[in-house]
DNA sequence: AATTATTAATCATTTGATTAAATAAATTGA
DNA sequence: TCAATTTATTTAATCAAATGATTAATAATT
């Protein structure tokens, strides 16, 4: 697999196994999916899944490097803004008010991205790849945590800290960012939970909407609710 | 399956199958798992399988309707005490300050039952089966959803209707109870992710102690907060 | 001509389920 | 009470289908 000299198509062929296997392996789970499936989808032979990845485990990684590299190249051009933003902030004298304001607006951006990122219907398969690594990690989870998932949470530390004046690694920072997440994720990881409760079919546009609104008031009243406790 | 008639030890045989499925189940999924291994980690026959529970599919749904069943019985001692907290709620004024700071505390108690839950090693993987089902739900899920699950978002919405001064059917209290619930269950959906980020080796009773803490606080401030914004 | 990619056919295991026989427990009748 | 009988439970052996992987032949690309 992965040899040195390849055809034109080659790349073409292993990005529709890829493709398919991230559907059916988010359908089904890495064991619930069998080869002869994956390869039907992905319109090759069967042969093919040994051939360019090694087997089914090899596959399986290939799509979580996949992901790791389309989540990156989806935020990018967001946090590359962010982090501009974030240095003009560290200049600035934390009482200073509209810094702060400030730093909410990116905290706000980068969870409203996030509710995009769990919403979308292509995206929403790739989540479903990512808890199940949570739940029973395997070396697909080192891909996932080195990537995107590491880049968020530290993305994300630095404004909450700098609005609760405390340093990065404090641990009230860690907790109140991943509690953060933890209001959108549960949006996806109780689903269908969450579909029962509300009332709603689906969760689209509409839906989005609302859970965008509440977010905003959450955050405001956690983090200014916080930094005064503190 | 299910005789009417059944012998002594057939309780102890069953209840030795489930059990042994929930730990099997749980760590490999319903795929993953398969029917010999399950039968040895009971020590019992693999045809006893079909014959208790008519196939693999009975046994697991058999242990939804265990796990519902356990967890209702280990909420039920701390949900009776809130109902009749919330019934004397219901008749004071809602300006209240003490009323409102009782509300608070039975959010809190609801909130920190449940850290406890996730905590737990036995239920650890009643909760890893349950977020499988949340992401595919099976006819399991219907189990669940008309069990704990319900039951647990419709007791919690009621302390925050209250300190919210609006009706348990509003989208905002529906929201707000899936966030506040969203909070703590991260630390389970994305276990590992908590793991890498707060440096932490596992998630036992230091650490438990120190989410508790920061849910308190997050609590108060985002409450304090919402219902001063409307 | 040589290398790389793809295919059809096949192999060896695994797996869920079934069957028929054996064992254990409950029931019956004296 | 206690053997005889019925019923329920458990076991070992086996089946048929599914599955991941491999092989040898063919096609495409360089």
């Amino acid at each position: 697999m992965n040899s040195i000299k390849s055809h034109k198509k080659t790349a073409n062929t292993r990005l529709a196994m890829i493709n398919a296997a991230i559907e059916i392996f988010g359908r089904d789970g890495y064991h619930g999916a069998n080869n002869r499936e994956l390869a039907k989808k992905a319109g090759v032979n069967l042969a093919l899944i040994s051939y360019h990845f090694g087997g089914k485990e090899g596959l399986y990684l290939a799509v979580f490097e996949h992901i790791a590299a389309q989540i990156k190249l989806r935020l990018e051009p967001l946090t590359a803004q962010l982090q501009l933003d974030l240095l003009s902030l560290s200049n600035v004298d934390v009482d200073d008010n509209n810094a702060k304001d400030q730093s909410l607006k990116i905290i706000e951006s980068l969870l409203f991205a996030y509710i995009e990122l769990l919403a979308t219907e292509q995206t929403a398969v790739w989540i479903k790849l990512i808890l199940a690594e949570q739940q029973a990690p395997s070396p697909a989870f080192a891909i996932l945590y080195r990537g995107p998932i590491s880049h968020l949470l530290q993305l994300l530390s630095q404004p909450v800290a700098f609005y609760l004046q405390k340093n990065p690694d404090h641990m009230m920072v860690k907790l109140t960012t991943l509690n953060l997440i933890g209001q959108i994720q549960i949006f996806r990881s109780f689903r269908q939970t969450v579909l029962q409760h509300t009332g709603w079919q689906d969760i689209k546009a509409d839906e989005l909407d609302l859970i965008k609104q509440q977010i905003s008031l959450n955050v405001q009243a956690l983090l200014a609710g916080l930094s005064i406790a503190k």
